[in-house]
DNA sequence: ATGAAAGCGCTAACAT
DNA sequence: ATGTTAGCGCTTTCAT
């Protein structure tokens, strides 16, 4: 096991100073020709890299960023990490991942063990039990402490910090409008409850354009899905409050804020002998493996993660190395949406 | 924007020494009550957090794991980060994920970038490149310098250290067997070429259950895909495959190495009229949201990513704390599988 | 052209 | 009970 050399050991082992050494490495015009080939060829030799602990303790940077998402088995939020890696590593960053699970708990514990430190700034998507608390007060300190905060889906409108987010109104008025150009007359939306803001405003979407389409707003076909944790490990409670709502409501197209409820709800639909896309049209929102491989394939919004995170990675990186950070304004950038056209949908015929 | 305190600042304020600050916060004898009273307050008072990158430095460990996998937007390689997340935020450690993007090059770069002090020790899942490649050398030269690698899943036989699989050639045997009992006479496969070592693995499975009830192994009916990439950009190219492979096969029961190939398969099969389960009964690898959602929804072979990726972090974590690492002779975990018998084979009911 | 020394923030052995 | 010092690995200013 060969450790691995320091500049000191290399120093020792050729018989100079540990500053020449370094300077040697680096190229400096200070040190003669002679002496940096011997030290150039001695640390290639030895396969010498700086030790990064090193250099982030005298440079006050890590050059690595902490990436706080609620679930990570989750296809948006992968999505969303990739991109952030790919504009990280292309900038010489590296990324740190953070789960919070939903929990504002483990959000803020995240938070803190990363905020000492480790990480020059910090990519978040807020947790579901952070946004009802509505406690931001690790997030405001973090900012307080000088560590830059990039929010990205889900975000906190009081906190000033750069965000990265979808037209969600507007794309969700336009998916609407898409059942309604369809001819569908009862149309319903499965969304989240208020506090989630991309619930929220898919929802105010969803109103928009039935109002801009005369079409009176009926509460009842309004479902406000419950689900503080995870929904994917609780399908039954799903099922369960979509087929009250299929038993409440006559819809013939259906808009869901994401594709599991658009797929759980295809599913029960077709439980209740509902024909998609005939009977029943429906729309979701973030393109993931589900929408693509469901039977039949899912109309859905592109909501083009890796964009997201790579505008994410972008903005937090422009803070970081832009030298008088404080004065810039805080960005929010609306990365644009796409409806995917598939089979779940009857306007336009699917491309695919 | 208040900085965060370091020692020296409190010891300045308080007058004291920084030695003294550092021992009262850690609650040494040596120093008296009064004082200890007096500085905790004043760390309390003002947040004080030891910065993590001074004691990276001092401790000469980073309490932070390396990951690499090929890819992140893929169900299970997500399952078992949230295993090793889990299991090491517990423990106390961070994880930074390196993504190979299934490539050579990216891989050593990650790896590299890593093993100069970021991180304590590495957990991956080797790239199909690197397989196909037989190039091994940044794992083992990382191994040398004494950063201890845990492999998962995609494990070489030829570098010693810790790995966790799953039994791939005896699960795959399983699944078959049911096909078989399940009444199928003709039974392919779709697997992956050689040089992953789970296709290998499980295609060796595959034959051995039919050489076990003495069924003739049919070379046709035995499909290596050869996708050296993210296959999930490849669709077309992976139905292509499929779509000629029933041209030339008539099978009545399909196993497949993982659920996007069961689930294409399922697709290219219903074009061609053939009804799951009464025509073709399939089982796929890996219990992911696709088979779980798939219609009709998927029997398939559970890999437990989430325990995988605990055992992995476990594995890991246990050499680095281990006083005498190197005399621990190396473990393989052979994490169990179990079927989830869903809707696409006849035996026994599907539970739910 | 080379080296000594200070310092990043912290801990710990060793004075006092 | 408190302080001084050295050191983790590196860069950089300031001698020489």
């Amino acid at each position: 096991m060969k450790q691995k050399p320091t500049l000191k050991v290399i120093a020792k082992e050729l018989d100079v100073s540990v500053s020449t050494v370094s300077k040697a490495l680096r190229d400096s015009k200070e040190i003669g020709e002679e002496t940096k080939r011997k030290v150039k060829a001695f640390a290639k030799l030895y396969n010498y890299r700086p030790n990064n602990i090193a250099l982030s303790l005298k440079n006050k940077k890590t050059k690595t960023l902490g990436v706080i998402i609620p679930e990570i088995v989750h296809h948006f939020f992968t999505t969303v990490i990739s991109g952030i890696e790919h504009y990280a590593n292309d900038k010489g960053y590296n990324v740190i991942v953070g789960l919070s699970n939903e929990s504002f708990k483990k959000e803020v514990i995240n938070l803190e063990m990363l905020a000492n430190g480790s990480i020059d700034g910090f990519i978040i998507s807020v947790a579901k039990e952070t946004l009802s608390f509505k406690d931001f007060h690790h997030l405001s300190e973090t900012i307080d402490q000088g560590i830059p905060i990039v929010m990205f889906d889900r975000v906190i409108d009081d906190i000033e910090c750069d965000k990265v987010i979808v037209d969600d109104v507007k794309t969700s008025a336009k998916a609407v409008q898409k059942l309604i150009d369809g001819g569908c007359k009862n149309i319903g939306i499965i969304s989240t409850k208020d506090y989630v803001s991309v619930g929220r405003l898919r929802t105010e979407g969803y109103k928009n354009a039935l109002n801009a389409n005369h079409i009176e707003i009926q509460k009842s076909r309004i479902l406000k899905i419950d689900d503080k944790f995870n929904s994917d490990d609780n399908i039954e409670f799903l099922e369960e409050q979509i087929y009250t709502y299929f038993e409440e409501n006559e819809v013939d197209g259906l808009f869901a804020v994401n594709e599991l409820y658009a797929i759980t709800a295809m599913k029960v639909a077709r439980q209740k002998g509902l024909t998609i896309p005939d009977d029943l049209q429906v729309i979701g929102f973030t393109d993931g493996v589900l929408s693509k491989h469901a039977f039949p394939p899912l109309t859905t919004i592109s909501q083009h993660g890796f964009e997201m995170g790579e505008e994410s990675a972008k903005l937090l990186i422009d803070r970081l190395e832009n030298p008088n950070e404080d004065e810039e304004p805080f960005k929010t950038i609306v990365v644009k949406t796409d409806i995917i056209d598939r089979e779940t949908t009857k306007l336009h015929n699917p491309k695919k």
